[in-house]
DNA sequence: AATCGTCATTGATTGATGTCATTGCCGGCG
DNA sequence: CGCCGGCAATGACATCAATCAATGACGATT
């Protein structure tokens, strides 16, 4: 863990309680809650049970772990990493408000990867049995989450495209598209980021070293695409980025 | 469509039925039915509305193709492949008998993917509505259906880690790892195959190109770990291909 | 203020894999 | 029977990104 961490919350208490509203929640239009009554939506708030803060840098579950529960990011951000066999870690996800974390469990019971808050967050605790039991109730909330699940697999086989017949350019190109498309749909300017994360966690996740991102960032600064400095990045000529991933090698 | 095609299925008739029966059926070990009691069995038995030929060649679903029912295989072989927006397919998974197609449609209505199958095949169709309600009244069918499809998301994480962060060599033999045990758990040998795909096929699930696929086979086969003869391939050191997978590079 | 660690940038070099091209095998079909 | 098309193997060469290395920026700690 980074000396430079900030602890505003006491990482002694793992399970801080927060009051929970699903209802006059930021998130709703985005999360779990999609679409559902006002009825069934009581019943998912009184299913949550409860928040729990994750500082940053902080394990939210590792691989291995016993399943019990799916987390919802409510604030924050949080990658995922799966290690191969040789020890390597690979970062499969990077996570903001409103999505899902930890479904790889369901599977045998053990959490298949972990995840690690990037930046002091904040999770809804939505424990797996009781989800169970309100989604056979609510064929909406069955409906959502399944829709959820399944927009998981489309999104890990954009990465698999992504991953299996991209250049370096091509993913950095994708990659922020991505990002800044969901950063979008929750509010925040569509052009400007501070990242998240380190030149080497999205070179894992790009399946590329930190030097080829620092290099292709620096490519597309002196193509006028992009502004960089640092962590904070701005987005100059967003279609020429589209037409980056559009092309052909 | 390849001018080799056999077609002992009329193609004419892409819905032809049969009796449906999963508490008989070979695959009811590794299928939907897995864990059920007999009477929930026959819930499913009447649900699967009923099977559908595929010849070799042929599409089952295509991107874009309404979704309305996921696919099982019951016999053949399949692979799903996803367009990149500069129109490449890169192929997503190989899949056999007791295998789920068709999952990420749920996320919008719409099949993110599209399935061909490699040999003349069957699958049984599963509407999803139908399958929708009867997983809230079973509540272990929920589950197994559940755990199918965080499989897939376990599935695609590893490919990630695959395309991500191995070598040629290591992919190859990740990849006949799988294959074999796969085949294994259905009850075929575990050291010989017939290959169901081409070249190209493999390494467009790898993240190579057909050539190095080839070059693999060949360095592999010189080194005593496999040997090949067209589609007709041997492992021979199946601890060999275990190591090499995790060596680290 | 000095020092240290983390992160990022940039350059030089290397190496694995892609690209291109040739050859051969095999099965199907005219 | 012979040709053709699809598939596979292999060699020569090119190239992109990894590796190795040096330096700088920034914050945190002493």
């Amino acid at each position: 863990m980074s000396s430079r961490l900030r602890l505003p919350l006491p990482p002694s208490a793992p399970h801080d309680l927060f009051k929970i509203s699903c209802s006059t929640c930021a998130l709703r239009q985005i999360c779990l809650p999609t679409g559902l009554p006002a009825a069934e939506v009581l019943q998912l708030e009184r299913m949550v049970s409860d928040r729990r803060a994750v500082a940053r840098g902080a394990v939210l579950f590792k691989t291995g772990d016993v399943f019990e529960a799916i987390y919802i990011v409510r604030t924050g951000f949080f990658k995922t990493s799966a290690s191969a066999q040789d020890g390597r870690d690979q970062v499969t996800g990077f996570h903001m408000a409103g999505e899902l974390l930890g479904l790889d469990g369901i599977y045998d019971g053990a959490h298949a990867s972990q995840a690690v808050a990037l930046e002091d967050s904040q999770v809804c605790v939505v424990p797996y049995g009781r989800l169970e039991d309100l989604t056979r109730e609510f064929d909406r909330l069955q409906r959502q989450f399944h829709r959820l699940m399944s927009r998981e697999l489309v999104r890990d086989q954009a990465m698999m495209v992504l991953l299996g017949s991209m250049r370096a350019e091509q993913r950095v190109a994708a990659f922020l598209i991505n990002l800044m498309r969901r950063l979008r749909a929750r509010g925040f300017s569509s052009s400007s980021v501070v990242l998240r994360m380190t030149r080497d966690e999205i070179g894992s996740h790009l399946g590329l070293t930190l030097e080829t991102v620092s290099r292709t960032f620096s490519r597309m600064q002196e193509d006028g695409v992009l502004e960089v400095r640092a962590r904070e990045l701005r987005v100059l000529k967003p279609r020429r980025l589209l037409q980056l991933v559009r092309r052909a090698v």
